[in-house]
DNA sequence: CCGTATAGTCCAGTTACGTCA
DNA sequence: GTTGACGTAACTGGACTATAC
């Protein structure tokens, strides 16, 4: 993207600034495991620079989620125990679930629908067990007011540890993770999708902490190099017989429109992408206008 | 092979609850 | 005891992909 500077003379200059927020996720914190995740890194390691990236498809882990698709149409959910929340919700009596209810209702039927699945398989007859309040509380209130529920540390640090492997879950995975922690499967997926945003929310910050310190170099490197144009302007004036002499004045490759100095940039018109060099010009290493090139106003 | 339905997952945004100063 | 800020679990809706028919 293009990127205007403005200078401490309130001049517009453009400098052709290639910046741009990577909102990818953030895979640092996460050694990947899969696929999906190995090309994000991939993608991450080769946009060295701050550059934009949004965009990257959301698509990416749907690459193992059906490993363990367990046709659940034929599944009979049994609902001997008087729960009258699971009774109403499985009436059907191949435990299909009917589109026409709204999404809501229907990914709740189909997570306490697991959750029996796996209580069953648990042989696990009442969900009441100290370590896990939140499955204890979810059921018995018919969905009326939803609690919210806080996780043991160990539950936390438990799921921490499982991120920190993989930032996603394969259902496999989930499975065995809520198993494990005692938790609906439901609840681990929203874990790890509420941990991926807050991780790709802090990454964020810390991109645009980043461009912010890109911006206040790039505006001290303009206001140097201003200041060299003044001098060296001045400094032509004082001396006629210098070695430019022969040019004509009007060689001085000083953009009219937008008194931008030579060098071939070009960029942050938004015709020709970003700029190549945007971000190497090297802090106290002043670029100096080279008078045999050619004259970028074309560009401007 | 193509179109459609369905299921599962993701993300962005939002809501609402629990905690704490 | 009340209140507002904050963290975060849970929800919503749209998009996408895979699979079955």
């Amino acid at each position: 993207m293009g990127f205007q500077v403005i200078d401490g003379d309130d001049n517009l200059c453009n400098i052709g600034l290639g910046l741009g927020l990577n909102t990818s996720f953030d895979q640092s914190e996460s050694k990947s495991h899969d696929h999906a995740d190995d090309q994000k890194e991939l993608i991450r390691r080769f946009k060295l620079e701050p550059i934009l990236t949004l965009g990257f498809s959301s698509s990416d882990n749907n690459n193992n989620h059906l490993v363990e698709a367990v046709d659940r149409r034929n599944y009979t959910p049994s609902l001997s125990s008087p729960n009258s929340a699971l009774s109403n919700s499985f009436s059907n009596t191949n435990g299909s679930i009917k589109r026409s209810s709204p999404s809501s209702v229907i990914k709740r039927e189909k997570e306490l629908l697991l959750v029996v699945g796996y209580h069953e398989e648990m042989e696990v007859e009442k969900v009441v067990n100290s370590s896990s309040r939140v499955v204890a509380s979810d059921e018995d209130d018919e969905g009326s007011a939803r609690k919210k529920l806080r996780l043991t540390k160990e539950q936390s640090s438990l799921l921490e540890d499982n991120f920190k492997e993989h930032s996603t879950l394969n259902p496999k995975q989930k499975q065995a993770l809520a198993k494990q922690l005692n938790l609906r499967p439901r609840q681990v997926e929203v874990w790890f999708q509420n941990r991926r945003a807050r991780t790709k929310l802090k990454q964020t910050e810390v991109d645009c902490e980043f461009l912010k310190k890109c911006c206040e170099t790039l505006t001290e490197e303009n206001r140097k190099l201003h200041k060299e144009l003044q001098e060296f302007k001045a400094s032509k004036l004082s001396q006629p017989q210098s070695m430019y002499m022969q040019l004509p004045a009007a060689t001085l490759t000083i953009c009219p429109s937008c008194e931008k100095l030579g060098g071939g940039g070009g960029a942050g018109d938004g015709t020709d992408g970003p700029a190549k060099n945007s971000l190497t010009m090297a802090p106290g290493k002043p670029q100096f206008y080279n008078p045999f090139q050619q004259h970028p106003s074309a560009a401007c």
